[in-house]
DNA sequence: GAAGATCTTCTAAAAATCTAGAAGACCGAG
DNA sequence: CTCGGTCTTCTAGATTTTTAGAAGATCTTC
């Protein structure tokens, strides 16, 4: 027995998905290219061929024939990534509470003035909200 | 050439370091039952002692001898982890913006009346902090 | 001091991640 | 039509993660 495959992107995969939240579709080429210069990631144009399909398989991805190559786009969404991330974190590592999670980052992080302030407007307008 | 090892404690890891934080330090036999009956995970006793060895080399716990038998205690607290992870999170899916990750949070998960007043809080003394 | 229980170390194996070479398909240039 | 370039698929190797058996050390108990 051994272990099973990983709920969210691996590393790579969420390098690979950067590159194509910021521009989408692209092919394998302009991938590489991007990798190499904006994640520092110097792979093998197969490499990249291989990682792509992968990502495809794991439902990450969407391609579609362009002439003779293929061309990638993000089918996760940053979004959806990003809530899935969360309130997976928030379960395993914040005992289920998201709260306790924004109490910490807001804690410990870096917040200027601003910030703090779209962070108060959101939370009177979440307050408002609940009541009814 | 391959993946290097993680950066943060991956999925089995995490549950023995939640074993261990809740009381520490326990022998292999314990840390083994709580897996069990906590985190479902019925592990034979070797697999229990190989895992908690190899998270002693990456320096997540600590073990001494007790008698015959080692005890183990998680080294990695787990507010310092809670830092970690949330600040990578912050850096790799949120483009480095705690605050953008913590209204991420406070918009798409479930916060009640009350924690939305403990965050009120925090950022009004955090607020206060800052004017000086 | 031999038997049995308990614990460790050593070893290994399956699956997943990450990397990339070999080989074949296809297309435009001459 | 052949050559070189571009692209893909197939294949495979290294490393990590997760799992656990085999074998040996040690302690207790009669």
């Amino acid at each position: 027995m051994a272990r099973r495959e990983s709920d969210y992107p691996t590393e790579l995969e969420l390098e690979i998905l950067k590159v194509l939240w910021a521009e989408s579709p692209l092919p394998v080429r302009e991938v590489r290219a991007r990798l190499e210069r904006d994640a520092g990631r110097p792979l093998a144009h197969t490499s990249v061929i291989t990682m792509l399909n992968i990502m495809v398989r794991k439902g990450y991805l969407r391609r579609r024939k362009e002439g003779n190559a293929f061309l990638f786009s993000a089918k996760l969404e940053q979004q959806t990534l990003r809530r899935g991330v969360l309130g997976d974190l928030a379960a395993r590592l914040f005992g289920g509470s998201p709260a306790e999670m924004a109490l910490n980052i807001i804690e410990s992080a870096e917040i200027d003035a601003e910030e703090l302030a779209e962070l108060r407007k959101l939370i009177n307008r979440k307050s408002k909200e609940q009541q009814s």
